[in-house]
DNA sequence: GCTATAATTGCACACGTGTGCAAGACCCAG
DNA sequence: CTGGGTCTTGCACACGTGTGCAATTATAGC
């Protein structure tokens, strides 16, 4: 049993189906009289417009596209949300496609998303390969990288990143503030860019107040919490170790912080610790976790926002912007404090920022 | 600039739109050779099928609309990610919709769902108000409900529940195994029907050991880590103070754990607690938590398993199934223990099973 | 070679909606 | 009362795809 259509409407009116049509947009074009009769039949039919129907015609789906690995992130799903409410307040549908990190479930999205003719695609902290960047700009419609690092700029491909460099300085900035001045890097995954800018962000706040930089203090990482239980006792063997930790992301930090624990390295006394991301896990450890964090919610604003400006008529080689990046903010919890006197000093004047 | 389409191609190849569409699809009305020759143009000229077009003529969208309250919340995230991932296995798209909770923008979800002509809509974790469902029921589409509480049955409605009653009882059967005898309850928001049918499971368990249900061990609480603080000081101020609590959900007993340590009650030591809803943070705090946890990914399965089912031809009386419910399994960590020996013993006698 | 049959293709319509253009209805001025 | 203009409505086509039916072509049988 198929919907009530306009040609419904129109039978039972007694008029033409363009007439119902035009009644229901508010053409100028009815009387007031037959517009009214027409818009409450509508409404006591129970009609409901066809958007494919819609979409054949005006040539436009008022539909967006978002990739994403896995929704099950949490980073990933905060951005996810805002595009999502910023679309359906602009009358915009959102069709999800998770890739699992798994290439040709990337590729069968995407071959999805333009059977669907949705009017663009926001992708969301994918890595997106040569291979799969040519495939998106095939759909010919613009494309909004979220986080996703995109290495050719290609016709219709804008983005939206984080300022990770700024974000380590911050970091690094604030235990320097705190009077520490040996500070260590733990990092995440190899030749990973991500890595890459927030240790060349930790490298810069060093160099702007004098500080040489050290490649001792820089150890290796994996970005899951064994990274940072692997870095301390590395970072205790040095002849001068750290009074402080600047980590890649919160879970190595968490990781370094646990494994302190059980070695009895108090954090923040002996040893304080930052983090990167702000998960929801950081509030919620002892001691909480002082961290960078990204303003997800208006990272995805932003995006949607992009989008609704490249459909609304602006042509592409008119592009006002086309790549952002946002900044973050640091995010002061307990694990980072006043750097403690000289070994074996007493405790007691230890202070614990709150 | 339109994407190709198949009267291009029957440009191209020199015949009718008809036979391209029959090539296309693989009709045995078309012989070998033309289709194979129009099949190859077709990858030539990159044509992508209009799902539009096609809704339009088939009455069917192969599209299915899910509605949350936020992408947010980890355990939505997860049964969407299920859903999604089935669905794209058959070739279904998935259109998301986040009501944050405000009724306005559910209905607005509904009313976009409709006209995006949705073959069925999947609901999670929304409390359906009389008013909701009746909506819902307009649509005219199969309705899978997962853990969301519907009141009243409905022509199209079906539903994917989690088994409260038997989950709580695992955790209540767990801590008298243990050797606990005096075991407290820890509710969660007030005439929840979660919260019901779990302290039903925590009084069936205790009855069927012969243990008398007190009053006294159930105090009240409010979902979340602050209901769990409040308890503690409450459950000690009784003649006879439990050894083991019951936890509505993870946030209270985390905050039940918090505030002990905090007083000096050690966990699992001098008070046993088990969670509800296994939350990434349960393996993360210290003690780890025990808990119940729900198949999340078995539930999005499921789900979308009963639209799969309901869309391919079966007849809405013919239904197989209508109301599913799953059971839980019981994740045993360190935060649950055998019963310490009456106050004052000898502490080293405490095992804590990992 | 003619006919009966099978294989292949095209015509035409349908799905639900929007819109340019022409036709009809109406009003006002002369 | 008529002409011209304005207001209102309907016709017809378009969007891209699928499909019943008729038409055309190829094949086979005698």
């Amino acid at each position: 049993m198929r919907a009530v259509s306009i040609k419904d409407i129109a039978k039972a009116a007694n008029v033409s189906h363009s007439t119902v049509s035009r009644a229901l947009s508010d053409s100028p074009l009815v009387s007031d009289h037959t517009k009214e009769r027409i818009q409450r039949l509508a409404r006591e039919m129970g009609y409901s417009p066809d958007a494919q129907a819609r979409s054949l015609v005006m040539g436009r789906t008022q539909t967006v596209g978002v990739v994403v690995t896995t929704i099950t992130d949490p980073f990933i799903a905060e951005i996810v949300q805002a595009i999502e409410t910023t679309a359906q307040e602009h009358g915009y549908s959102v069709i999800l496609a998770s890739s699992n990190s798994e290439p040709e479930r990337e590729i069968a999205a995407v071959e999805m998303l333009r059977s669907q003719r949705v009017d663009a695609v926001l992708v969301t902290s994918s890595r997106v390969g040569a291979l799969y960047h040519d495939h998106l700009e095939r759909l010919g419609v613009p494309i909004v990288l979220v986080n996703s690092h995109h290495l050719q700029a290609g016709t219709y491909t804008y983005s939206v990143n984080f300022d990770n460099r700024h974000g380590a300085a911050l970091a690094t900035q604030h235990l320097l503030a705190q009077g520490h001045r040996r500070i260590a890097y733990v990092a995440g995954a190899t030749a990973h860019s991500d890595d890459e800018e927030r240790a060349a962000g930790y490298r810069q706040a060093l160099s702007r107040v004098g500080i040489p930089f050290d490649p001792q203090l820089v150890v290796p990482g994996t970005g899951r919490a064994d990274g940072g239980e692997r870095a301390l006792p590395i970072l205790q063997a040095l002849s001068d170790p750290p009074t402080a930790a600047c980590c890649y992301n919160d879970m190595t930090a968490i990781g370094l912080i646990q494994t302190a624990r059980r070695a009895g390295v108090r954090v923040p006394g002996d040893l304080s610790v930052v983090g990167f991301d702000d998960i929801p896990l950081a509030r919620y450890i002892r001691p909480t976790l002082t961290t960078v964090a990204q303003p997800k919610l208006e990272m995805g604003q932003f995006a949607m926002g992009m989008v609704l400006d490249l459909v609304s008529g602006a042509s592409p080689d008119k592009r006002v912007v086309s790549d952002v990046i946002v900044q973050g903010r640091l995010v002061v919890r307990e694990s980072s404090g006043v750097v403690s006197l000289p070994k074996k000093s007493n405790e007691s004047i230890l202070e614990v920022s709150t």
